[in-house]
DNA sequence: CAGTATGTTCAGGAATTTCTGAAAATCAAG
DNA sequence: CTTGATTTTCAGAAATTCCTGAACATACTG
């Protein structure tokens, strides 16, 4: 491998990252090596520059197509098939929430689902499922807002998350004007 | 393993799950499995309902402590070590993105960070220095974000979550509202 | 059609990770 | 200090995952 230093330094640990994932670490190298590419690059080029036989290429591009973060161009004059990652970052963002969310939460909410149906056999189990129910019911959450927010245009998603944490100081604040003006304390913890 | 049948199906699915990300089957079970459990279960509990040997339990608990997703307490009169999951799942998630961010973010924004101090060497090392700066942007504003909410209280945390994109879709609304005012256009693609 | 370039598959060897049992360490209680 | 209960360690067995080379498939070219 006689890549740049900083190509090499992202990609070695690009590797590294990618198998505490579930992504394997020739895996994680192709996709950053693409990654950081100013042109499409195709299996031998691969091979070449990070030494894997041809076919864990092969593979490798394979699973990355399944993830949809790479995507196959064919360049003019050339018969071979080419891989680019897409140029802008937030792309790779969305599309990454998407397959995860695909892989992983789905299942596990319609996992919690299908047991709750279940009625509870023992006093043990109706505590199992209150559990069930607590996490389901944040997982519902957490997803509820990565729908929502999905949907908004790079920019006004920038904008949410710069704003943070402050719209709910906003809305804090608020409550509590509102509470003034009708003249209600404010919520104790027990009420 | 003789588990009520809901019980078992979330801890076979959780082991599924935990070996997707870093963690191994087996630690995923016995995660699971003190989850659910409505009472602090001790290394021997776990073999007993597991079935997995003494020694990989003992392991998988050291593992799920460095995690911090278990807490170690001691029952009255009794010598053994028992484990519990915190009750709170939001408190669960909070630690969650802690550790990750320890554990995979922060070392990459520091490999970003150090990489981009290195003056480019070629045109292609531009390009490549040139996608990690987006990368760490990208990154930056995802992490801080997730500070900023962190300090907010469960409540609060949660009526941002269902809130969602509509703050979004205000702040739009006001800054429409503010052109018409100040007789500017909508911003177009070029200005 | 033959020849060549390219891409895919897959059996099995290599490497890694997981798991176990036995031994060692720790610790409380007498 | 000794005993017995509990936990930890760790070498190596077992299981899993990864990777390769060779064979095969496909498709373009002349």
């Amino acid at each position: 491998m006689d890549l740049p230093p900083a190509t090499a330094a992202f990609v070695l640990h690009f590797g590294e990252m990618g198998s505490r994932w579930g992504i394997n670490r020739t895996v994680g190298q192709i996709y950053a090596l693409l990654f950081l590419s100013d042109r499409p690059l195709c299996a031998d080029d691969i091979v070449a520059q990070l030494g894997f036989s041809r076919s864990n290429v092969s593979m490798g591009l394979k699973e990355l197509e399944t993830w949809r973060l790479v995507k196959l161009q064919h360049l003019p004059g050339d018969r071979r098939e080419h891989f680019t990652t897409p140029d802008d970052v937030w792309q790779i963002v969305r599309i990454l929430a998407e397959e995860r969310r695909k892989r992983e939460i789905d299942p596990t909410l319609s996992l919690l689902r299908d047991v709750l149906m279940q009625k509870p056999a023992t006093r043990a189990d109706e505590h199992a499922q209150g559990r069930m129910e607590n996490l389901l019911e944040v997982i519902s959450l957490l997803t509820g807002w990565m729908d929502d927010v999905k949907s908004l245009p790079d920019e006004r998603l920038i904008a949410l998350l710069k704003l943070g944490g402050r719209v709910a100081r906003v809305l804090e604040a608020t409550e509590r004007f509102q509470d003034i003006v009708t003249r209600r304390n404010r919520p104790s913890k027990k009420a």
